[in-house]
DNA sequence: CAATGTGTCATACAATCGTATGACACATTT
DNA sequence: AAATGTGTCATACGATTGTATGACACATTG
């Protein structure tokens, strides 16, 4: 990525404004005033909407890697999988900045070809995410017999998609961590606690 | 709903713009020369944009349910399952509008209260008619053995919505048929074919 | 027939938009 | 020291926005 400081307060500004007044919202204007500078230092950094549009993406998509990578380290393939996944819900401000984001640009990216290859990019890290936890699992024995690895890849990546479309719209933890919980379960044997 | 029919054609209007230009370049205007109307018409049925957002959604959601409603009676709990969770599939040039539509105002509702009350019925919508099939499942014992009900619905529903988030920005069709197939199979028992 | 209501349209206004351009300060390179 | 590059800002342009308002045609109601 090899951003600079200032690129990088002007896209958590963006990030900040779509999460707050909606994706429609973010404008050059808007978002060198969220920074606190003028609109030409935006421009020069991102010298169309498109590409503070793109920014804000990658830069969301930078905040939940580096947060999954802060993880600590686990054996049983279950509590892993729930902690590295829990780490995309929206279940505190941080986290559900990037989800409003993260939708946001999922309805977005359908219609503008030139969100498509970033957002492209993020379902497959999502999906890659995903398909090593599940590889870890069946490692040590703890996927459910008779399932297609990629399979569950594909849907548990969806289902957790699904579960932040509909955490941004609500504000019932225990929902989201159930339906997870749920959905991993549907794949992993959960460990001897 | 009980609309008239210039509405509808302005509704239709709005859905094709956000469909095909995304939801941010909807405005009075455009869904008037899209609709073949003069902005003026537009602002009477409709007298702000929100009224016209608003509007778009229900539409969508009108026209799913007079989708499903159409559907042949079956009698396998598996095979209308499925048949019903198609009918919101991306899966042909009307169910993806309507797909990103549905996309596009989960992403918005989260930052705009306005939008929120008809966002939260769609949801309610798609969870009842979930519940519903499954009920019916569990009746002719169909539903798989140990799972909640409850929680079966909740997951299913955002899976569902999950799978269009992807289809959306994808037009792999089997993936989503064959995401959808594994997930209806997650809960309910295929029956003999 | 008169009055009222309804749908359609055209126009007007201030505000905001994306983008282009040039000025200025400072750092780096030659 | 001179030249070049980089980051910040202010300003300007035409286009488009949401919304308000009034005119006109037509149907409905009294």
């Amino acid at each position: 990525m090899q951003r600079g400081l200032t690129s990088k307060a002007i896209a958590d500004a963006a990030i900040r404004i779509i999460a707050r007044n909606g994706f429609d919202t973010i404008s050059i204007r808007s978002v060198a005033r969220e920074a606190g500078l003028a609109s030409g230092t935006v421009q020069h950094h991102f010298p169309t909407r498109v590409d503070l549009l793109v920014a804000a993406l990658e830069r969301t998509a930078d905040r939940q890697l580096e947060r999954i990578s802060d993880l600590p380290a686990i054996r049983d393939a279950y509590r892993i999988t729930q902690r590295g996944l829990q780490t995309l819900l929206p279940l505190d401000d941080q986290r559900r900045e990037e989800a409003i984001v993260w939708i946001a640009y999922s309805a977005a990216a359908s219609t503008r070809p030139s969100l498509r290859q970033a957002h492209a990019e993020g379902v497959d890290l999502l999906r890659r995410q995903i398909r090593h936890l599940l590889e870890y699992a069946h490692e040590v024995g703890q996927t459910r017999a008779g399932i297609s690895l990629e399979q569950a890849t594909i849907n548990l990546a969806a289902t957790v998609d699904g579960l932040i479309l509909h955490g941004i719209n609500s504000d019932d933890d225990k929902a989201l961590l159930d339906g997870l919980d749920f959905a991993i379960g549907q794949v992993i044997e959960p460990g001897i606690t």
